[in-house]
RNA sequence: GGCGCUAUCGUCUAGAGGCCUAGGACACAGCCCUCUCAAGGCUGGAACACGGGUUCGAAUCCCGUUAGCGCUACCA
């Protein structure tokens, strides 16, 4: 095989879609494992929709997940004068034909047929003006739309997925390749576009199949070389129904707000659909090296954000603390926190174990840094009310032991045993109102190392004040 | 309606005729560890849509049924 050529061809819709993300990586990955190069074609041609901030969002979607391209963005809407030509030259091929009915007409047609209970097709034969009708509105310079004529052969090709699909002919109508107004309509867009970027490989979503043999044909017909097709299944909600922005967070910007890891998100939706053996947690070269067309699941899969949080999880804790540290700035931020120059990498640290999002991550170092922000969970708020007075009772016991002691976790630790045997109190009587004082729920690090990643002053200052209210 | 695609635990999947009393992961339940939680370890429940073939033997091959999805636009 020479070197492989393919295409992520998406339209400036307002967001990248994750089944757009997979189909993307999919190409990229089968690209890398290949040598291949990877193009991006915008695909605008719907001018109402298409806009520059749509695209924008795309390509950023797209770097966010890592997902590189070595030619374009092409833009669809540059190529309109290619479209038409190829249109022409079918027609003067004799292999499409004027259509001089409107859309009125035709609409009129549908309708009155599927009134009757029949089922609407373009018949050339019932549908198409007497000859004579013709010459007259061509020479009255009426508009038309030119039509393909759909051999009446089978038209089957090899999917890389799915094995060999047969269709034929006669099953599909005359489609219009070209708008009275000279605009391409989708089918001979993509493939001008795809023969003239010299697509080798055609990875897209399943939902093209039923384009692919009108495709063929127009391949056919253009004398062009076929390329090879590889329909990756669709993803879907937890409801079994398409993903969509309505009803879930379809857009991978969503995933990126949630505080997904663009690693994780990558691994994710490669395992979507795809699988390299038992693993789970699969590295990037791993998965370039493992990738084959052959092995692409026929069957749509369900997005399951439970599983993804769950990877997320494993790579924010294999991460190092030091990486965490932009994103987590930037949460920061978010909400506002201001950390002097506290030891933001020695917090993350501590909590990142615990996090299943950047989201959750920043939340947990907010509180870390900042006493003010404590908010006793459902847990917390048990806790006090069973201990009552012993609550602010074992704080001021512990506010005061831990008074001269060196602010290491050892030390600390150390100290607050040597307490609780002092006062015959269990170790968890001792630690848990210290935790809820600190963070506001029952779930922590050790609590040792919770103290020791807050400054002693603010650590002991939280503590004698939670006693006192 | 027509044409096409699909069908393994709740979910993601392994499985290319005997290795399958169907394996792994998420989720769930229990236990261990532990001041708590997470992580980790162990254990458990949980699936080949249904019916016919082919074969000594079928989750794997063929046919049918059922269900889901896609397309059937001068949308992409």
């Amino acid at each position: 095989m020479s070197l492989p050529r393919v295409r992520f061809a998406p339209s400036p819709t307002g967001y990248l879609h994750v089944g757009g993300a997979r189909t993307a990586l999919f190409n990229w990955l089968f690209v890398k494992r290949h040598r291949g190069v990877f193009v991006l074609r915008i695909e605008d041609t719907d001018k109402q929709r298409s806009t520059d901030a749509h695209t924008q969002v795309i390509l950023d979607g797209m770097r966010w997940l890592g997902i590189t391209w070595d030619e374009g963005p092409y833009f669809q809407g540059d190529y309109a004068e290619r479209h038409k030509a190829d249109a022409e030259r079918l027609l003067a091929a004799g292999k499409a034909y004027k259509d001089f009915l409107t859309t009125d007409e035709l609409a009129e047609a549908r309708s009155r047929i599927e009134a009757s209970g029949g089922t609407f097709r373009y018949d050339r034969a019932t549908l198409g003006l007497s000859a004579e009708e013709v010459v007259r509105r061509e020479a009255a310079g009426a508009p038309y739309a030119i039509r393909f004529e759909v051999p009446q052969e089978e038209i089957a090709w090899d999917d890389a997925v799915h094995g060999r699909i047969s269709w034929q002919g006669r099953d599909i109508d005359d489609f219009i390749i070209l708008r009275s107004d000279g605009s391409a309509i989708y089918n001979l867009a993509v493939v001008s576009d795809d023969i003239a970027m010299r697509i080798t490989h055609v990875i897209r979503g399943d939902d093209h199949i039923s384009n692919t043999p009108k495709q063929i044909a127009l391949y056919r017909a253009l004398g062009a070389p076929q390329p090879v097709f590889a329909h990756v299944p669709m993803i879907l909600g937890t409801d079994g129904k398409k993903l969509s922005k309505r009803r879930a967070a379809a857009a991978v910007g969503d995933y990126q707000d949630m505080g997904i890891l663009p690693a994780a998100m990558r691994n994710f939706l490669a395992l979507l659909g795809w699988s390299p053996g038992q693993e789970e947690i699969v590295s990037e070269p791993e998965m370039i090296a493992r990738f084959a067309l052959e092995d692409i699941q026929k069957k749509a899969a369900v997005f399951d954000t439970t599983k993804l949080e769950w990877m997320n999880g494993q790579y924010l804790s294999a991460l190092p603390g030091s990486e965490l540290l932009a994103p987590v700035t930037r949460q920061l931020q978010l909400l506002g926190v201001e950390w002097g120059n506290r030891d933001l990498l020695g917090v993350i640290t501590a909590a990142k174990t615990r996090a299943r999002t950047i989201t959750h991550l920043a939340e947990q170092v907010a509180v870390r840094l900042d006493g003010s922000r404590v908010v006793r969970d459902e847990k917390g708020v048990a806790l006090v009310a069973k201990m009552g007075e012993r609550f602010p009772a074992a704080l001021r016991l512990a506010t005061v032991a831990l008074q001269e002691v060196e602010w290491n976790p050892t030390a600390i630790e150390a100290a607050l045993k040597a307490l609780a045997e002092r006062e015959g109190l269990k170790l968890g009587d001792v630690m848990q109102p210290i935790r809820v004082a600190l963070t506001g729920g029952t779930v922590s690090e050790p609590v040792h190392e919770l103290l020791a990643v807050i400054d002693r002053d603010d650590a002991l200052r939280r503590l004698a004040a939670t006693a006192a209210t």
